[in-house]
RNA sequence: UCCUCCUUAGCUCAGUUGGUUAGAGCACAUGACUGUUAAUCAUGGGGUCCCCCGUUCAAGUCGGGGAGGGGGAGCCA
């Protein structure tokens, strides 16, 4: 920061008599200096008095404030209006008004683009509704809720390289569309240049798929993981982070059809590993997005304190969204195994008094009910479950000892409900046969990834983070809707 | 997919027991003012009360159906 601030008066000073270099707004607010000229650009969040002009650029949380001479033309003035784009030459001057440190007093207004203000959707004053804001999305980004909101999904992104990439981690590109329909990890859209109304048929009837682009049924990815396994067998340590696709008919605030997905792969890690290895990513990229958008995450914590003020008082959390991830940041995890989480549940309030709309029985899976229970009331933290009967997890788990249950984890945060699922793979040629056959996965469709295991296979670990979820965990929105630019959701497919 | 709630001005919302010309704040337009901070003051324009059907002398209001959205659940990340 000091950096550019510096490199920026070096420019000023470089050219002062030509055209002066434009600055950005968040190197003006968090600088110290004052009395220099600048060039700022950026679009009018408002126009009060004919005289102040609330000047936003992305580049931060805050407006700069452009003061007009009461002698600008009335052609330009007439033309600052909410949502324009101007270009302000002028000086960076101590503010005489109370609200601001610095403010530029302006010599020169260009309008760069017109906003008509009858039409423009925006009104801020007016607080638009997140439901409302989001039939507006190519607008929403120029709000300060959503400017705040992709600057932390921006943080977290590139925290989510750094994290692995000083760990001397590959990132691994795996493949968008794929062959293998065999993962189970949900429902897949199908990927086809075959005629709708007429598509080739086999002589039963069926369609096809030889005559398909690619000579066979294709879909869209749901999980790099198993293309991340290939590569861990040379690398020891990968990661991916890309798009993913569940075809699922799923109407929540916490689910997506398009999602994008951070998959790491390590070879020699055991379980345990696994979960150091989650609990330490999650930690690091909250303590980033808190260390470089602090004025980002406490507009947020105030727009979420806001919002639960209108709730009763029972419903309220306990916590504030910055009380709340730091609590994250200084608390380890609570790990327990679901044996010992039925154990819980079953000698919970709730349990004995009937609450629970599922049963809570060994063997059945943990419903949201039971594992809000265990975050919110019960160890009121985030909690890793592990060791789940192998009836319910996929069938490259690994079996554990007992023959009953696999080696699986999954971190429950508070409000989100299941952030990260992984596990240990089940590194045995032999035994993963036997699930697959006692699953019905067709073996002969996944040789590719059977091969890992005959040829110098090593037992490895690694899970799944739903990077969507995270955004909301750290942003403290509600909806998933809100933490992707243009979210894809049963029946909406917009811009 | 299931349960539940909602849909009235550009936005956020009121609208009484079914009753006559459907309201407010903000936004917008015009004017005034000029060191404002959600600026202020005055004036003004703005409505397919989501759609269809029904009950009724009369429907924003009651009933049925549909569409869209929210919240919860399932599936999962």
């Amino acid at each position: 920061m000091l950096f550019n601030f510096a490199a920026s008066l070096y420019n000023i000073q470089k050219q002062e008599n030509h055209i002066i270099m434009r600055t950005k707004i968040k190197t003006i607010l968090t600088g110290d200096g004052v009395d220099y000229k600048v060039n700022v650009k950026g679009w009018v969040r408002s126009f009060r008095n004919n005289q102040f002009i609330a000047l936003n650029d992305g580049s931060c949380m805050g407006n700069i404030q452009v003061v007009i001479d009461l002698a600008t033309d009335e052609e330009v003035t007439r033309n600052i209006t909410n949502g324009a784009s101007i270009s302000v030459d002028g000086t960076v001057v101590a503010s005489q008004g109370r609200g601001q440190r610095v403010e530029i007093k302006a010599e020169t207004i260009k309008i760069l683009g017109t906003c008509d203000s009858e039409s423009y959707p925006l009104q801020l004053k007016n607080k638009p509704s997140l439901e409302f804001l989001r039939e507006k999305a190519h607008l929403r980004f120029r709000t300060n809720t959503f400017g705040a909101v992709f600057r932390v999904r921006h943080a977290l992104a590139y925290a989510v390289h750094k994290f692995f990439n000083d760990r001397g981690f590959v990132y691994v590109h795996t493949p968008i569309i794929t062959a293998s329909d065999a993962e189970g990890a949900g429902e897949m859209f199908r990927v086809t240049t075959l005629p709708f109304d007429n598509p080739p048929r086999t002589e039963s009837g069926s369609i096809n798929y030889k005559e398909d682009f690619f000579g066979k049924s294709t879909n869209l990815t749901v999980s790099g993981q198993l293309e991340a396994e290939l590569a861990a067998m040379n690398f020891s340590e990968v990661y991916t982070f890309g798009p993913t696709f569940r075809a699922e008919n799923s109407n929540t605030a916490r689910h997506l059809a398009e999602f994008w997905m951070i998959e790491p792969e390590v070879a020699f890690n055991d379980i345990n590993d696994n979960m150091d290895l989650a609990e330490d990513f999650i930690r690091y990229l909250i303590e980033h997005a808190m260390a470089h958008n602090r004025e980002d995450i406490e507009f947020l914590a105030q727009r979420l304190a806001d919002e639960e003020k209108q709730k009763p008082q029972n419903e309220r959390s306990e916590m504030g969204l910055i009380e709340k991830l730091e609590f994250v940041i200084n608390n380890k995890f609570e790990r327990i195994t679901y044996t010992d989480a039925i154990n819980i549940l079953q000698s919970s309030t709730p349990y004995k008094k009937k609450k629970f709309q599922y049963e809570v029985k060994w063997g059945a899976d943990l419903q949201s009910e039971h594992e809000r229970y265990l975050v919110e009331k019960h160890f009121k933290k985030p909690v890793i479950v592990t060791d789940y009967p192998e009836g319910i997890k996929s069938f490259y788990m690994r079996m554990n000892d007992d023959g009953k249950t696999v080696a699986a984890m999954d971190i429950l945060a508070p409000g989100i409900g299941e952030i990260v699922g992984g596990s240990q793979r089940e590194e045995r040629l032999d035994k993963l046969t036997e699930r697959m056959e006692a699953m019905n996965i067709p073996a002969d469709e996944l040789s590719w990834y059977l091969d890992t295991r005959r040829f110098g296979t090593v037992p490895h670990s690694g899970f799944g983070l739903g990077f969507e979820r995270m955004v909301l965990f750290v942003t403290g929105m509600t909806n998933i809707r809100d933490v992707i630019p243009f979210p894809r959701t049963p029946k909406n497919a917009e811009f």
